[in-house]
DNA sequence: AGCGTATATTTCACTTATTGAAACCCGCTT
DNA sequence: AAGCGGGTTTCAATAAGTGAAATATACGCT
């Protein structure tokens, strides 16, 4: 009951994982990174395979497929938390000039970057959506472990990363005792230009913006899920894209000509 | 041998696909889309819900997981088809104001778009990376099922999606008669705007650079250098092992970019 | 309320399908 | 040649997954 766990499940998963890390990796590494047998390794690769989660290079290395790219982005495209999210990470970087993120909690005691906007100045803080972060020592850790700040945003620096500065506010639903933190938003900066002042200055936006979001012009707090069927407009960005400015493109559904079938 | 499959992994990856189909929907609908009995799925479900890959919303329906996201990015980010094709992307977009997109073929007979960038018209295409598109009657079919167009693209008004003309282009690996299509690059815009001249004109230029994206401007594929800021270090993904500091990325290009699917 | 339907969850006997050691088959290096 | 390391196949043991049925729960409907 309380543990139902399938093992062969189970162990495709982490092997999913280990391709999914490496990138491209022999048989042998794939087996002894997950502790598995060469041959089961080789049997649940196989089906990886036939599913297109993975698929084989010219060496016969195993690497991510189709399907997780798949995947991954339609899942994105279901966060409605990202869409709600963007004009706040729009603003932010319009704002203070430097990259913002939205993080969400993960299932193993860690966060997510769910959407990111990178900052304008030529010196700025470079990460990727699905990245995963650590809660110790982050400002987004101190928000999602229950950290209820004065003002409404923590700042950190160089914590995770040395010379960087982080500055999180947190996404709450409910209220009063029974708040709880669903998503942070963060706008992450290089520490030498972080004075008191602008930290301050950047942490009331932060904090102004995230209050905001759930609670939507009108003012009653809705629920983040609200998981439309239908297909909205998707997006998804390049975790790494050295030369366009505008990664993360947001859900522009102006006057866009359209989009689905399937 | 010939198929080794893991039934009870199959089936997994099977609800995996339909959980993240769906965005969202409660154990019936996915053990009734799957096939499979109540309590199969449940436990099925059970497990990719332990590792993250799917969790459950408050009505307790069954939505894609953070992990899906997460390893969907990181397959993307390995994908070095796409770095090498951002910049051409980008000049496509440049060059007609219409939207362009990579496609490549996947595994189940379809193609799926890599990555993407809006034009800049206020009435443009609008699709989103992970989508995947057949392959009869579009023109990133005919070029994936081997058709070689005279002029080096090929141009369908009005096939997949009403009003709307496709231009594309393959991109090929090897010479003369074994050369194989790897991906395809495609500019896609509202039909009321596109004039003979002016998809002879679009492709042109997709053709052109279809033909030099693994050929490179200066003979050698080169990867658009990384001048990232900042670090995007920490790289403290999972509790597990060291990993390598600055994601490798775009360092396989040469050789990963051989091979597609099976 | 009372009834009916539909879903969520648990149990459990039946085996089927997964497992890993060992054997085998490469291509390499010593 | 012999030795070595990775990939692949075989095969018997048995661990592990399966689904029907029972139970619990939740939601309309008259």
């Amino acid at each position: 009951m309380a543990e139902s766990s399938t093992r062969t499940v189970e162990r495709a998963l982490v092997l999913l994982g280990v391709v999914c890390d490496a990138g491209s990796l022999p048989l042998a590494d794939a087996a002894r990174e997950s502790g598995l047998s060469a041959s089961t390794a080789l049997r649940l690769l196989r089906t990886l395979e036939g599913t297109g989660f993975v698929r084989r290079d010219a060496d016969g290395g195993y690497r991510p497929g189709l399907r997780v790219v798949q995947l991954g982005a339609q899942a994105l495209g279901h966060e409605s938390l990202v869409s709600l999210v963007s004009p706040v990470l729009d603003r932010l970087v319009e704002l203070t000039g430097e990259s913002a993120y939205l993080s969400v909690p993960s299932h193993d005691g860690a966060a997510v970057y769910l959407a990111m906007r990178e900052g304008t100045h030529s010196v700025r803080h470079t990460s990727w959506v699905g990245r995963s972060i650590p809660l110790e020592g982050t400002a987004v850790g101190a928000l999602l472990g229950g950290e209820r700040p004065e003002k409404g945003f923590v700042a950190v620096r160089d914590g995770l990363q040395q010379d960087v500065t982080a500055i999180a506010a947190p996404i709450t639903v409910g209220h009063g005792e029974k708040a709880r933190v669903v998503a942070v938003i963060s706008v992450i900066a290089p520490s030498y230009r972080m004075t008191p002042d602008s930290v301050a200055g950047i942490g009331r936006h932060v904090a102004a913006e995230a209050s905001a979001v759930l609670v939507g012009p009108s003012g009653s707090p809705e629920e983040p899920d609200s998981t439309r069927q239908s297909d909205s407009t998707g997006q998804q960005d390049n975790p790494e894209q050295p030369r366009t400015p505008e990664q993360v493109r947001l859900a522009d559904t102006s006057t866009a000509v359209e989009e689905d079938i399937a």
